[in-house]
DNA sequence: AAATCTGTTACGGATTACGTAACGACTTTC
DNA sequence: GAAAGTCGTTACGTAATCCGTAACAGATTT
């Protein structure tokens, strides 16, 4: 009534048309997520900018969904049972291999660098995903293959991240050889890897160059599902000098960026991440 | 206007006013949960009894608050992010889960068995955590998986200590196929279950052997909350004949001394509980 | 090419939600 | 100890919303 309709649909999206109250309600469930905590209802009426009286009916219904409970009546508000079944169902579609697709397209398409993807298989990491760059002297890296845990930059960000239980066995054998690839990398003894490790768990990236395929360079920025372990990672590979290994570097930043969102919409809390 | 409202008043509850809107999109929600996949909006529609074109109404708004995505234009629905958000932020305000974690790891690393650990959902035990061990015979031990109640160390535990009144109609269904897993399982009467449990509280551990899995053994001890209620229960979890069950095992030591180190620091009075 | 699906949108009438303000219950203040 | 300030909750009338029916475009099938 109050604005010409024309004038609406040039500002505003048409915005196929829904149900007003479902969105209006939202912002209350944004609310209880955003705190760490319980909410009284004048702090949600704050927060949504409602009025009390307004935001009491949308928690009312809420309470009756199961997504909101009331600490006993006339408590604080917080999220109910119905927001964690909802959460466990969208947990269980998600899949990494999936999301991912579209964010390594994209990181290519940034940076002009191959990346891929490599999940944690029972031989080691395993690339399972690819997003190739058009270039000529195209870098033969092949969906399948399992890379070593020490001379990989897939492996070692893998080691630094996973239960050293899990990887005690395989980080054994490659110190064995005395010639292999750990020894050739500087790398003889338990204490030698521990060094490494963590250091590629405060810059939460890896690097591998010239090791375990000659000539090639990579950076590796792992991937966290919501129990924060890591469950991919994800790698900017290119040639020897081709690509800057610096932690400040342009391939460095997006890469860790490109991580990080992974890891968010899978629903991990980085902050809590040693 | 064509009810009396006195009549409304006396069969239906007065139910303190809410937003019926976003009670009534609900079911929506819960069709998308119930669902272990993407739905058609035809398959919401008749889910929910809804018409179509009312249910793509609320879709449309699921999906401008997040809740819901829709593959492309004119594909099916699904969760979306702000479901994952809903539930990472409701998962994170259950304390135990928090705790929980480093004990699971340690009793996989003592053990060698694959440890998880399930809180109690609208729809019965639900698998949350997995700390898996590093074998290659991994278990399938999958987060989000609803347990049976009468036929899984996880219900059997659950059964066992929470009030009758909620696990009544479960019992009462599992015991009503003559030929289900409950049945199976020499359990065909009230008695019969009422007598199992008793021993499971006794114990207070529960077992389970080649039931809701073939193959597979069990032992699940409860967790309970300053309430002296249980508010998850942690399982032993591996291959039939691989892990001893008697309760003077080393697995069934441990799992119990985990149990009550987790109950007591959520600040369980472990003495008081029959 | 007609027919049946799909998902999506339009329209009028009945229902619903919004804003304001009041209500008890409780705590704080003077 | 009374008054004034919280808090969560509820009532009321008007304006805006939602529901049901039905049609629309597009894709696939018959």
């Amino acid at each position: 009534m109050a604005v010409d309709v024309n004038e609406l649909d040039i500002f505003e999206r048409p915005a196929s048309t829904g149900i007003q109250s479902i969105e209006n309600g939202t912002p209350v469930l944004r609310a209880l997520v955003q705190a760490k905590g319980p909410l009284s209802l004048t702090a949600i009426a704050t927060a949504t900018g409602m009025a009390p009286g307004k935001a009491h009916k949308y928690l009312a219904s809420y309470i009756r969904a199961g997504l909101v409970t009331q600490n006993e009546s006339g408590g604080r508000y917080d999220l109910g049972p119905f927001a964690l079944e909802l959460g466990v169902a969208a947990m269980r579609r998600i899949d990494v291999m999936e999301i991912a697709q579209a964010a390594m397209d994209e990181l290519r398409n940034l940076l002009g660098y191959t990346v891929s993807l490599a999940l944690w298989a029972n031989h080691g990491p395993t690339i399972m995903r690819i997003a190739e760059t058009p270039d000529i002297m195209s870098l033969t890296v092949r969906f399948g293959t399992v890379m070593p845990l020490l001379t990989s930059s897939f492996g070692r960000i893998f080691a630094a991240y996973l239960d050293r239980r899990i990887t005690q066995n395989m980080i054994q054998a490659e110190l064995a050889d005395p010639k292999g690839l750990a020894a050739q990398a500087g790398l003889k003894t338990f204490a030698d890897v521990e060094k490494m490790l963590a250091q590629f768990r405060a810059r939460r990236m890896s690097v591998a160059e010239n090791l375990s395929t000659p000539g090639r360079a990579a950076l590796a920025a792992p991937i966290f599902d919501h129990n924060n372990r890591i469950v991919a990672a994800i790698a900017v590979v290119s040639m020897q000098g081709r690509l800057d290994l610096d932690a400040d570097s342009r391939p460095a930043r997006e890469l860790a960026n490109t991580a990080r969102k992974l890891s968010q919409r899978l629903g991990a809390a980085l902050d809590q991440i040693p």
